[in-house]
DNA sequence: AATATCACG
DNA sequence: ACGTACGTGATATTT
């Protein structure tokens, strides 16, 4: 018979240095605990013990460390996020009925020593797992050590029999006690015999077996006289250092191994601290089962509904009257929109599916047509992206409800992806089929292909968007963010769709000749680079310019990169003067990308009708920002005058022209609202330019006197404080020094005592709610705050200053995006929103609506909501975002 | 797939 | 003592 006896503080310290961060969603730290079920998993497996038992360390003094009171005094305490998890743990432990063994005054070394012992006498074989080298001392011939190592998230193990260790250490196990006495140890406060290094002790130990032999005769000891002199000083330390080494296998512990025995978990239990843990791998691994209670969302998900293929036209019009009777209907629609599922409840219980293809059903479109229409309510994923593919089949859907992708996003802005197969796993614990190998696969529904599962994936997934709904639709408004989701992201679906279909005019003849300009250039650049390098190579290869322009020519490195010497401009800037080819490289590198992500790259994507169609991914960002891909149209040069030659490539239509309208100030303007600082407050509201104010008030000159310098250098100050800015960075980005630019923020924050104290507050909040939120409501978790790691935690600090800016400034130009919107319809006005850049909306309108539109422009911008200082939002139109940008 | 660079607000 | 600004996406090179 065989017990595992395991170190617990050993193995959880182990896992929690040995796996990456993890936390679940509201920032509790898991690591450690995961990575100690892993370990024990593996170990089980391995070994089949027929008992298991874990030990564990109490704190308080013990009689055995009495004798040296510095021990254990210097011992690091142990980081917030490991102390977090040993109740986390021993709550685990107890549902999977794992006994635990622990003492007021004893460590854990000693539980297992006392019980390894007990075991042995019972004729027990002991399998003791640590990652200790401390209970190396226990192994005898029934008991051997596991002794476990953790890296990078791999766990290793070695076992050590009493040959093992022979082998290793050329003494028997007992005597690991003498050499650690010689030796000391820092990790334990043992301080050994002074001198006595590891080398030494190992000699020694190996040549006489013991302290106490060494000891026993000292004339008789044949060492070096230096080394005679230190075991002859170190007598009293190495006796305490002994006793300190020695691990005690007499505590007052009852213990048979047969308390030990292995039992089932209780799985109703565990399965709930798992799910609440997010160990949901582990919930499969070990096949665990919902308690009794919580099993009727499987059922749920199981799909067991009724569904029909719809083949004839008459029980389609049937369908579309039965929807048009319910709440609401789940809608799940291929990309080409050729196949369609359509999921309802029939009673409370019962719930009907029914697909429709384009293949099959005749008066197909007219039929999609009227699910579409606003008369159905739907609950859709990705509302945006179906609007669009319907505005593309030449269809203007309406009436959604419901976007789980979108809801998705405001509950966990930073997750990254939402598809349902993901969502499906972190609300329901449920993996479902994947929508690549079934449903999106390339012949699933030609007439060749397999359709095996085909329809079951599609109509589960299709069920799970009612699920999904049926859950977070509670957890928004727990959340406060009803308005923020059905009144701000739900309507702002068809406007981006919208805008998506709309696109961009774009000159093409311009476009083409600004590149075959630029082609010329980059040649020219090149030939110069060659020659003055001395020979050609790739100046694309950061690698292969670093050497040529660090090795070749000298010129001191200024910063690195995780692989060698940086070229990046920054570094080049501060080279430019010491040789001709940086300042060549600069130019080529801002032609090369202007040519081959702006000119080339827009040209790809130039649709058949002449215009440019981004797409808006509205489930992107961390703080409620759109952001804009294939192509990133937030992303055009501007700040450059010949990067800027690119806006005049983005054009109106004939008789029609380009209205730019942008928010002047937003984030600034939020500050000051957000913070409730009355001095920056005024300052908007006298309507003088911020930076001039900020820098006659940090300088201390009247606003006439404010030199250019001087403004430039309060922007700066302005801009850093909303990211969470350091002194350092702020002396790096104005060129003073870091002690000026200390004193510029010094000043500022007395200026701004208001902003100073907002910062300290948010961040105090953040760290105590775990999250930060923006007027609307939106929300960022925050467990960066909870992290150990400097870093890391300075980052969630930054963070939280910065989300609730930069997310208010989202907020609100989504929703002037939507007032927008509804007043060009309203107006009947044929001009249209076609672009949005952040603080800038761009709309596309006929010559004489100018007027009209910037003025609705401005006055929609500017009075989206009511604040304590005016938004303000300038207009100007053109015949191209260049004109119109002025 | 990761890294470096650079375009924007 | 730490390491040094928030949020994005595209391209080219290298692994």
């Amino acid at each position: 018979m065989k017990l595992m006896v395991i170190d617990g503080n050993s193995i959880i310290n182990r896992a929690f240095y040995g796996i990456r961060m993890l936390t679940t969603r509201d920032g509790t730290p898991t690591n450690a605990v995961y990575g100690f079920l892993t370990i024990l998993q593996k170990l089980v497996g391995e070994e089949s013990p027929d008992a298991l038992c874990v030990c564990f360390d109490r704190k308080a003094p013990t009689f055995r460390h009495l004798a040296y009171e510095g021990y254990k005094a210097q011992r690091k305490g142990m980081p917030d996020e490991l102390a977090a998890q040993l109740p986390i743990l021993k709550d685990v432990l107890a549902a999977m009925n794992i006994p635990r063994y622990e003492m007021d005054g004893w460590e854990a070394d000693d539980l297992m020593g006392t019980i390894s012992v007990k075991d042995t006498a019972a004729g027990w074989e002991t399998v003791i797992v640590t990652g200790d080298k401390d209970s190396l001392q226990l192994i005898t011939e029934t008991a051997r050590v596991k002794l476990v190592t953790t890296r990078m998230g791999q766990t290793t193990e070695k076992d050590m029999t009493p040959a093992a260790f022979r082998e290793v250490y050329g003494f028997d196990p007992i005597h690991i006690i003498d050499l650690k006495a010689l030796m000391g140890d820092a990790s334990d406060n043992i301080p050994g015999v002074k001198g006595i290094g590891e080398k030494t002790a190992m000699d020694l130990i190996q040549r006489y077996g013991s302290v106490a032999a060494i000891y026993a005769d000292l004339d008789g000891v044949e060492a070096k006289p230096a080394v005679l002199k230190k075991l002859r000083e170190g007598a009293d330390q190495a006796r305490m250092s002994y006793d300190l080494a020695t691990i005690r296998t007499d505590a007052p512990l009852e213990f048979t191994p047969g308390d030990a025995l292995r039992q089932a978990p209780d799985e109703g239990t565990l399965y709930d601290l798992f799910l609440k843990l997010e160990f949901n791998k582990l919930i499969d691994k070990m096949g665990l089962k919902a308690p009794q209670g919580e099993v009727q969302q499987e059922e749920q998900l199981a799909g067991t509904c009724t569904s029909e293929v719809v083949t004839d036209p008459a029980r389609a019009e049937e369908l579309l009257n039965i929807w048009r009777q319910q709440e609401s209907v789940d809608v799940l629609a291929l990309p080409d929109l050729n196949v369609v599922a359509v999921e309802w409840r029939e009673t409370e219980q019962d719930s009907r599916a029914a697909v429709l293809r384009a293949d099959r059903l005749e008066g197909y479109n007219d039929t999609l047509k009227s699910l579409f229409a606003p008369d159905i309510k739907k609950n859709a994923h990705d509302v945006k992206n179906l609007l669009s593919r319907l505005l593309s089949e030449g269809i203007q859907g309406g009436g959604f409800v419901f976007d789980t992708a979108v809801a998705a996003y405001l509950l966990a802005p930073t997750d990254g992806s939402y598809d349902l197969e993901k969502l499906s796993v972190t609300w329901f614990n449920h993996e479902t089929a994947k929508a690549k190998e079934t449903y999106l696969a390339p012949d699933a529904f030609s007439p060749l292909g397999d359709e095996t599962g085909t329809l079951d994936a599609l109509l589960s997934h299709c069920a799970l968007i009612g699920a999904l709904k049926a859950a977070m639709a509670p957890r928004l408004t727990e959340l406060g963010m009803d308005r923020l989701f059905y009144e701000v992201e739900l309507p702002l679906c068809p406007v981006l769709a919208e805008m998506e279909h709309a696109g961009v005019l774009v000159d093409r003849q311009a476009l083409t000749a600004f590149g075959d300009m630029l082609e010329e250039r980059i040649r020219a650049d090149e030939a110069v680079i060659y020659d003055l390098a001395g020979e050609t190579f790739n100046i694309n290869s950061t690698q292969q310019f670093g050497k040529i322009l660090f090795e070749k020519l000298g010129l001191p490195p200024v910063k690195k990169t995780k692989s060698g010497w940086s070229t990046s401009a920054e570094v080049l800037e501060k080279l430019r003067g010491k040789h001709p080819i940086v300042e060549a490289v600069l130019d080529y590198r801002q032609l090369a990308k202007l040519k081959s992500t702006y000119v080339d790259g827009l040209t790809k994507v130039i649709a058949a009708d002449g215009r440019i169609h981004t797409s808006f991914q509205n489930t992107v960002t961390a703080t409620g920002r759109l952001s804009s891909t294939e192509p990133n149209l937030q992303n055009i040069p501007v700040r450059t005058e010949l990067g800027a030659e690119l806006r005049k490539m983005f054009v109106s239509p004939k008789g029609w022209q380009l209205v730019d309208a942008d928010y002047s100030q937003i984030e600034l303007r939020l500050l000051a609202c957000i913070s409730g600082d009355e001095a920056m407050q005024a300052a908007f509201r006298s309507g003088e330019d911020i930076h001039t104010v900020t820098a006659s008030q940090v300088f201390g000159v009247p606003t006439e006197l404010v030199t250019h310098e001087m403004r430039r250098r309060a922007k700066a100050v302005n801009f850093g404080i909303v990211y969470g800015i350091s002194d350092f960075s702020l002396s790096q980005d104005i060129g003073v020094t870091r002690a000026e630019a200390r004193e510029y923020m010094d000043k500022y924050f007395a200026t701004y005592h208001g902003v100073r104290d907002y910062m300290k507050e948010v961040v105090e909040k953040a760290k105590a709610d775990g999250y930060v939120s923006t007027v609307l409501g939106r929300r960022r978790w925050l467990p960066e705050l909870r992290s150990s790691n400097f870093n890391l935690r300075s980052f969630g600090e930054r963070v939280a200053l910065n989300m609730p800016i930069q997310g208010t400034a989202a907020d609100l130009i989504k929703l002037a995006m939507i007032h927008v919107r509804d007043r060009l319809r309203a107006e009947g006005l044929a001009a249209r929103l076609v672009l949005q850049v952040h603080d800038e909306l761009i709309v596309e309108c006929p010559d004489g609506e100018v007027e009209q539109v910037k003025a609705l422009l401005t006055r929609e911008m500017e009075e989206v909501m009511a604040l304590p200082v005016p938004m303000r939002a300038d207009s100007a139109a053109g015949r191209s975002w260049a004109e119109a940008k002025d």
